[in-house]
RNA sequence: GGCGCUAUCGUCUAGGGGUUAGGACGGAAGAUUCUCAAUCUUCAAACCCGGGUUCGAUUCCCGGUAGCGCUACCA
């Protein structure tokens, strides 16, 4: 009793998220498909967690159902607020609404009654065995365990005398393993498993604290949400099993199961914090600079395909496309690259190459309005207007959002950072071209208008005049400006910068050669 | 260990009894441009192994192997 008290008030008061509509009420069902998305609140959202969400999102949305999240909340152990928080917080930023919100801790009183309905029916029994001690069994030998000798056999007398005198227990399933029994389910994905009761442990329905466990409390709540398609990872494809077993025993069809095949790293291993770092977490995406639209249409080619070879596709186009025919059943890499040079180079290549699509498809203006806030946030001063202008000069030559800080790096900051003077020198010239290109450029800047037209027939004709080529001509402008050889077209680039600034920057290159 | 699932270029995938096994990313080469990027063209790159069925298997069946998952009073 005591113990029972110390796990209720360890127990994490958990908020629902402030950006849920009110949640209707049952009364109302809608006529299409219901579909949840149940994670346990035990840390960051992962991308594995954000594939299931989002196919779980194609899904009802495409068939004009329901999409309900439900914190799967049974641990009291591993569960934390601050997990909630920032499982919102990568759904946010996913931008994917749902319809209905539960969290299973509020619904511990269903479960239970669904538990001892079961074991009124004689399908389960109080198991009065000491639970395990988890580590010893993990490290050691494995056998196959099933149930724990005798627990099965006590008398309904016997086990209501003891559970009367205080004695604690869990409750188990009574799995039919006699005469050679099977358990088959349909699935979407991996058509219909089968397997021999006699391979299924007694797994548990209740814990000695009286809490439910994760199957339990998962098909009660499918059960009583009208939850139609149950679309998740395949790690409980093994698990459905059970869950069919519940299902029945409570008296509840089973709903229609689709297995996602699973996101392994580039060594094959389950993505883990753990193991693999932040590359796992869908906020990584997120601050990297990722378009959420072009991290959900790479997360779509993981495991699902259009067959028809489309691959840059909008939220919009993957909705009119998904079904759940699409979805393979091996499991697929993501490829990221764990000690990276670049931040670009950390992701799977197809997610940059993705992101740069979206990026390139975005019109000026609203990719503008999400460079903004990155380029002040690095502390830059910049309007929004100037903004609008330098963003087509980076549009194609960026591959995430944050990378406008380098693409754009000259124009954000007054003062060039140092550049060695031999980068001013042209292709097959020397420091004396370059100091006669840069002296004439200065004249001619003086005196014309900062647009692109004139800017070009100005600069072509001074080459012409001087007897240098365009590209000899313009290659010491550029460093001059920008402090490098690789930059946005010049002409384009000089009228956003300005008179003002390209002639102090061609004065100062011109200080530096002498 | 037991049980379940899976197996096509480096990666994501299409395909399916007879195909030059298709596409994409990445890689290489070239074209284009004032550099870079973008764009375009070209190239290299795959059916895990062994049996069977069949006139013919990469495709169907069986076995092996490998990988993954489950095997908790975690989810």
């Amino acid at each position: 009793m005591l113990a029972r008290l110390t796990m209720r008030a360890r127990h994490h008061t958990i908020e629902l998220s402030p950006f849920m509509p009110e949640s209707q009420p049952l009364t109302s069902l809608g006529p299409g498909p219901r579909v949840r998305f149940a994670p346990s609140p035990t840390g960051f959202l992962h991308v594995g967690s954000a594939r299931t969400f989002i196919f779980n999102w194609l899904y009802a949305r495409h068939n004009g159902g329901t999409m309900i999240l439900r914190l799967d909340d049974t641990d009291v152990e591993r569960n934390s607020q601050s997990s909630v928080d920032s499982i919102f917080k990568g759904l946010k930023w996913l931008n994917l609404s749902w319809d209905e919100e539960y969290k299973q801790s509020e619904r511990i009183e269903l479960h239970r009654k669904t538990a001892w309905a079961i074991f009124e029916k004689g399908l389960a029994y109080r198991d009065f065995t000491p639970a395990h001690t988890g580590d010893a069994e993990k490290s050691g030998a494995q056998g196959t365990w099933l149930f724990n000798p005798g627990a099965r056999e006590v008398s309904r007398e016997e086990s209501d005398r003891r559970a009367a005198a205080g004695e604690p227990f869990a409750l188990r399933f009574r799995v039919p393993r006699e005469s050679g029994q099977l358990v088959r389910f349909n699935d979407a994905v991996y058509g219909e498993p089968v397997k021999a009761g006699a391979d299924i442990e007694d797994f548990a329905l209740l814990r000695s604290d009286g809490m439910p466990t994760y199957h339990l409390a998962s098909c009660a709540d499918d059960a009583d949400l009208r939850i139609s398609h149950i679309i998740r990872g395949q790690d409980h494809l093994t698990n459905t099993f059970k869950h069919v077993l519940i299902f029945e025993a409570a008296g509840f069809a089973p709903p229609q199961f689709a297995h996602l095949p699973l996101l392994v790293a580039p060594d094959g291993t389950k993505l883990s914090k753990r193991r693999h770092g932040s590359v796992v977490s869908v906020t990584t995406y997120r601050d990297a600079g990722f378009l959420s639209a072009a991290f959900i249409n790479f997360l779509c080619l993981l495991g699902w395909s259009p067959k028809n070879d489309r691959e840059n596709m909008s939220l919009e186009e993957l909705k009119e496309v998904f079904s759940l025919e699409g979805i393979n059943r091996s499991n697929a890499v993501v490829n990221f690259k764990e000690p990276a040079a670049t931040p670009e180079e950390a992701f799977d290549p197809k997610a940059v190459w993705l992101n740069a699509e979206h990026i390139r498809g975005l019109p000026v203006e609203d990719l503008s309005t999400r460079l903004l806030p990155i380029v002040r946030g690095a502390g830059f001063n910049v309007t929004p207007e100037k903004m609008l202008r330098i963003t087509p000069l980076i549009r194609e030559r960026i591959k995430l959002l944050s990378e406008v800080l380098t693409a754009a790096d000259f124009i954000f900051v007054d003062q060039l950072p140092p550049y060695d003077p031999a980068e001013l020198i042209p292709q097959k010239g020397d420091m004396a071209m370059a100091a006669k290109v840069l002296a004439r450029a200065r004249e001619v800047l003086a005196g014309i208008e900062f647009k692109h037209d004139p800017l070009d027939q100005a600069l072509r004709a001074a080459a012409l005049e001087l007897g240098v080529k365009a590209g000899q001509m313009f290659q010491p402008i550029r460093v001059a400006v920008c402090g490098r050889k690789n930059a946005p077209p010049l002409f384009e680039t000089l009228e956003v910068i300005g008179r003002e600034i390209t002639l102090k920057r061609i004065e100062d290159a011109l200080q530096k050669i002498v």
